[in-house]
DNA sequence: ATCAATCGTCGAAGCGCTTCGACGAAGCGC
DNA sequence: GCGCTTCGTCGAAGCGCTTCGACGATTGAT
């Protein structure tokens, strides 16, 4: 492996040349690049990044934290995974992986002593999370896929919560729905102010609210039993309810199946809309579901981008970026059947 | 951020004395260690990576090259690399991610000159892949998660396609089935020689003759839609059969539609089992599916495990290692319905 | 007591790069 | 033609660590 010194060597000229040809940190002459360049070639030369850190103090790799993760389908999280690998990537930056939980905040700070890395991408954020502290005294520039209870100074790239459940409410009022349900991650998950949970809940209720709505949520553990008996809790506490919007994949699949049991046609009689899904999992019900994807690539994408900028000296994003689940029209979303009697 | 020099004043020892201490390639005196430990607590001591790798000519960083990515539920995937990151990190390792597809063997071997990883784990292994030849000549270990048509001298942790095909078979034979169908992968994974796609016709066709049954077997393209017809086309080639082994998973939630539409009823009369499946999959039917889980956290796990002991030059896995996928009982496959008649 | 073989420690030479200060050679105004 | 700046290049000093050879101080055998 040839070194920037053979480089040199070969080339006539310094090592120092070189390497300013090839950071263009001061100015080279065109002859004396292109003889550089030419021997680069001709040896294959390829800088090594180690030493190149070394010196630079600058390691050119990202951190990414990323959960245990027992969790059921996460095609989202693969996707998210790849498309900051990529865009990493783009930047000229290596992407390493750290899988800690909310837990080991002692253990990322021992990591981040050791400089591998310049940055750090959280994701899987807590409303309350250690972590948040650790790489802040730690010192390191860092974004959060996802948002703690207080924002302030940090660089957040989320789900808009918000705006996704708005724009769910919006398309099955759209279609006449009045009675409208909300199937929600579990009891568990809300206890542990897990943000989804959360934010989903409550942007529900405002959408309904705003619109003069009763809303109507459950929330359901990850499992189809659980979604069955939340959708008959959900019916019994709205008997005239004709829409269920669901943030619960695996709970889905037992919801659709007790409406199919009580003799409730989807979409005709009754409509769901299946939001924050992998990819993918419309497909896999039949009628496939009206899906509001979760952005997991976009996530990735932005988040490395606003931490690429960060490490760069670059401003951390003021205010939260926000992306709203896309609207996927499936086969389980209708017009409302009867004319709303309420 | 301290550094060795600033431990070893501390302690009244050389910086090479550190060193020593720390990795022990050369005995420390009790008394010494404890006054050096006792130094790199009060001063929080890390060892800065980067010095260490360019001194040692060892990054302690293995390298992911995991595919492009744009396929559907890919818990399976997001299993593997989890599982990956966790293992690699228990030996000392940092993951990092280089999304590269079969098309850039060269931008590998550029990543691999640049000396940031020890050893490189290659996933989504086609039969013939240029990447394989790119890590050969660079020089650098590496395993492969998946196999080439000749695996000589490489070093292989792959899914047992034989033994997974015989265990499906078996369990439906098991069950008084007769007739069995195969609904497999695309043609066009086929044509690219996809190894899954080849290797489980082969393993089904080879269970079904050993037992003396006739094999059918369809490709299918990966979408509810195909799915429907492709059992369609099974029952149409095989009007006794009663039961399927898919491996094909979006393609299977269209097939168990046809079945129901067709007033066959799963498990009473008619059986499915799914195989090589994501995590998760199976609840999301009902009846919930039996399948054959992919284990992709022990691919994971021991493909870093193998790669570790290769990089520390350790011997290669002389043959592959290979595991089965595991049978998890569900709902959709029970004992054949009448005596069979052929 | 004597000599060789440890044992524990130190100093120094890198690893391959970045970056700072310096320094001839041009190029400029006057 | 004079000093002055600018341009292109060089040498050297690190970055924080590993590792090699060396060297007193013990230790054990004789």
């Amino acid at each position: 492996m040839a070194t920037m010194q053979d480089v040199a060597r070969r080339a006539n000229v310094s090592l120092s040349t070189v390497s300013y040809a090839l950071s263009g940190a001061r100015p080279v002459s065109a002859s004396t690049k292109a003889r550089i360049d030419e021997a680069m070639r001709e040896l294959g030369f390829r800088p090594n990044a180690l030493a190149q850190g070394l010196a630079s103090r600058r390691s050119r790799t990202l951190a990414l934290i990323f959960p245990a993760m027992d969790v059921g389908i996460s095609g989202t999280v693969t996707e998210f995974v790849a498309s900051a690998a990529r865009t990493a990537k783009e930047h000229g930056y290596h992407l390493v992986l750290w899988p800690f939980g909310a837990d080991q905040a002692e253990e990322i700070r021992d990591l981040v002593h050791q400089g591998m890395a310049d940055g750090v991408l959280l994701m899987e954020v807590r409303l309350q999370d250690d972590r948040v502290d650790a790489l802040h005294t730690a010192g390191l520039p860092f974004t959060l896929i996802g948002r703690t209870a207080d924002v302030d100074g940090l660089t957040c790239v989320d789900i808009d919560f918000d705006r996704t459940t708005e724009d769910a409410v919006a398309h099955l009022v759209d279609l006449g729905h009045r009675h409208i349900g909300f199937l929600n991650h579990s009891a568990a998950s809300h206890a542990a102010r897990y943000a989804p949970t959360l934010r989903g809940q409550q942007g529900f209720r405002e959408a309904m609210v705003r619109r003069g709505l009763e809303p109507h949520d459950v929330l359901c553990h990850e499992s189809p039993g659980a979604g069955r008996e939340a959708m008959a809790e959900l019916l019994a506490r709205e008997p005239r309810m004709t829409a269920v919007v669901t943030m619960n994949e695996i709970a889905t699949f037992g919801a659709t199946v007790e409406l199919q049991d009580r003799g409730l046609r989807i979409p005709e009689d009754f409509s769901v809309l299946s939001i924050v899904t992998s990819p993918g999992v419309g497909a896999m019900s039949n009628p496939p579901l009206t899906t509001m994807h979760a952005p997991g690539a976009e996530l990735g994408r932005l988040g490395v981008e606003a931490l690429v900028r960060l490490v760069g000296g670059g401003p951390g994003g003021p205010a939260p970026v926000l992306i709203s689940c896309r609207l996927e029209i499936g086969g389980s979303t209708a017009p409302a059947r009867s004319p709303d009697r309420s």
